[in-house]
DNA sequence: CATACTACCTTATAACGCAAGGTACTAAAA
DNA sequence: TTTTAGTACCTTGCGTTATAAGGTAGTATG
């Protein structure tokens, strides 16, 4: 996969899935990971910076089947992101595609 | 607009133009600016690259309008780039939307 | 000759994903 | 009981890419 891709729409996986439901990091990985590749080394800097922007709020609970799990709940500021980067996404997506299917007048 | 969207897409946007017709770099920009946003800071480096990688070749042409244009054709290497690069961006654009739609069966 | 547009280019900076490493807990296997 | 595997957290350094901000020249217009 094209690692390049990846740049920015991590931020709008992550928001999305917390929009639903909160989550740990390392099932965060997992979850995006049936999707699209991501690596741990990607996803803790990116909640870090959740947090110091105030999208994301944290909590901790014990496990038992390892260490205690550092759960994320999205803010109203992070859905506000998220709202925002959805939308900028799918005008993206779109606009790509049209360039893609040569949907313009070429002056040539 | 996301800049971190544009990470590797602008490259097959790039390719994908080519792809139909010969282009000089500053009309790429242009064409490209009608769909996502583009520099010409970004243009010329990514099209140096692309020569250098062997997916594009050059020639100059006189211009009744201004200074000359440095045109560029895509190689048979780089049409190759640039259907595996379209390939990826399909896949990739559609584990997103699954994702975004949440199109997976949650084990929480 | 000053301005605007065309058209080329470079340099320094910032953002982000990842590989590669580390710590520590639980549970099962050897 | 030691070892291995799985879960779960984390950090550092590196590479890639887009951009802002600048520069050089050519043509044409006022």
């Amino acid at each position: 996969m094209n690692i390049q891709f990846k740049k920015g729409v991590l931020e709008l996986c992550v928001l999305s899935l917390l929009s639903r439901r909160d989550y740990y990091g390392y099932e965060l990985v997992e979850n995006i990971s049936r999707f699209i590749e991501i690596s741990e080394g990607t996803i803790y800097p990116l909640l870090r910076r959740f947090r110091s922007d105030g999208y994301v709020t944290t909590y901790l609970e014990e496990s038992q089947e390892g260490p205690p799990r550092k759960y994320y709940k999205l803010s109203k500021k992070g859905r506000e992101a998220l709202d925002e980067l959805e939308i900028e996404w799918e005008s993206f997506v779109d606009g790509v595609n049209d360039l893609l299917r040569g949907d313009f007048d070429d002056k040539s």
